[in-house]
DNA sequence: CTCATTCTCTGACCTTAGTCAGAGATCTAG
DNA sequence: CTAGATCTCTGACTAAGGTCAGAGAATGAG
């Protein structure tokens, strides 16, 4: 069977097998659109987050909100700093009421596995995390930002966070060699950042030197959440791509022996260990690849 | 994480994944009940068989039918028969255009291996198949039905037929030791069918005997289609469950030969060989488990 | 032949989900 | 202070999906 018909098949499958158990069970008579709103309320959200995260239209929300004000499972109300601002909370109903629902969700997952003996069991909820796990890789997308770009400006900031965090010394980007904004902006050079949901999770960067066929990986960085998907080989990848575009021959990076996983991705990717060539004064190892 | 944690994480992804890809890009703005139908109007089907198969209502059909007709992609005739009953049946345009949707479901699927490197694509589309494989056994009910009931016809049949090909000498029921209805059916013993999607798919006997604390195992099959799902354990376990309910102490069972996966099955369910302990011209093996 | 049942269809109606165009209050940059 | 932007809300509207109550034709059991 093919690829693509063992996706179809599950496919589906799932819809029949879940959606199924989520019709009317999980959602207690009530729409689905409510009950998703209940559910992202938390301690309270500002209205605009909820649209925002939601995907909804202001007005249709507005009315959602209504509803289950209604029912006494809301409260919206203003007086944070910014008047136009409202901000939606739980009443104590409608955390029994969301404790409700997500009892109700577990007790469907129940309810899948119940039917199977331990053993099956235990490789399906194994076979589901991978899917799970591999889904969400999937579903990253990455694309060239202005370094000036908030979510750009967040990954560098985790980056630098981070180094920061796993150097024995600490890490003053000062200190490092440049890595300008107007150096990894085009001409001059890339910046790449992986997105999930919305949110920036891993970025990676190209330092081009002109009238040279050489050129510069840095900023190389993968979001703790979704390591082990796969994420920084498919970043440096992708950016050799476009550096190869760019007419680049040899890609080079210097990095930190603290960064165990990054040296075992370049030395997986093809880098190969050169003597150092700059003054990186964070640097233990240097990598070049020659590109195809 | 603990396993319903994991479902439920996975239902999530998987409904962000494979749903946000279905929606308009497969059904070609076309809602999604009329496209449910195109699917399934395959060489012309009786407009009561959908109507079962889709679980709709006769209005909501009628609509759905007219509106596709309307587009000149199916025709609703009569003509059969019985006067009452219409078929329905896809025009050249209707087939062209379910072509498309094929080909639009395969895109679909093919986009969400795309982003991923080849060994994570192999991974995801073999735990895909996984949970494919064991959501299909745990959507499977076992039930006991009247050995009259068409769903136990058929599997009865089908084990006839089974054995006819797969035993060397064919097999001639006549010559079997019998299980006839009344001997499979309460007080006698009882008959436990295994049903997926309205199909029968597996079935197992047991043939009790009057203030006896020993019963026989009989008739057990497993429709090819669903075999490794562990559904022949499963019925067999039932079927010890079951009898251990009406007091019965020992059961045993005898077994051919070609029947390799069965015998693998017994051993392995405790069932320990045994002298033979019956005439059954077909039997190579006999087998006894003591009930707890 | 008759009466109940089956099958399909139409008309009337409903909820959910969502879009779009403002109104009114508030905030912010200049 | 003003103009434009932002935030929430209401009203008007739409499409999809679906339910329910018959009507009318055909069938099957007695």
């Amino acid at each position: 069977m093919s690829d693509t018909a063992v996706v179809r098949r599950f496919q589906r499958t799932v819809t029949q097998r879940i959606g199924a158990l989520e019709d009317g069970f999980l959602a207690r008579g009530r729409p689905l659109g409510q009950a998703r709103v209940l559910w992202e309320i938390g301690e309270g959200v500002e209205v605009r987050a909820l649209r925002a995260r939601l995907g909804l239209d202001s007005g249709y929300l507005s009315r959602l909100l209504r509803a289950l004000e209604a029912e006494g499972l809301v409260v919206v109300e203003g007086g944070g700093a910014d008047g136009r601002v409202r901000t939606a909370r739980l009443t104590p109903a409608g955390i029994a009421e969301r404790e409700e629902l997500d009892r109700r969700s577990d007790e469907a997952a129940a309810e899948v596995l119940a039917p199977l003996p331990a053993a099956q069991r235990d490789r399906l909820v194994a076979a589901m995390a991978e899917v799970e796990r591999l889904l969400t890789a999937s579903m990253v997308t990455v694309e060239a930002l202005d370094p000036g770009h908030p979510a750009a400006r967040r990954c560098v900031e985790a980056y630098v966070a981070e180094l920061g965090r796993r150097f024995e010394s600490g890490f003053d980007p000062a200190r490092s060699l440049s890595a300008e904004d107007d150096e990894l902006r085009p001409p001059a050079g890339m910046l790449l950042v992986a997105t999930l949901h919305a949110e920036p999770v891993g970025c990676v960067a190209v330092k081009l030197h002109p009238r040279q066929s050489m050129a510069e990986i840095k900023r190389m960085w993968v979001d703790p959440s979704v390591r082990g998907l796969g994420l920084g080989r498919r970043l440096l990848a992708e950016a050799e791509t476009r550096a190869a575009g760019h007419g680049v021959r040899t890609l080079r990076l210097e990095t930190n022996r603290a960064l165990a996983e990054a040296v075992a991705l370049y030395r997986a990717s093809g880098y190969l260990e050169v003597a150092p060539f700059s003054e990186e004064p964070y640097a233990h190892h240097w990598f070049a690849k020659r590109l195809r």
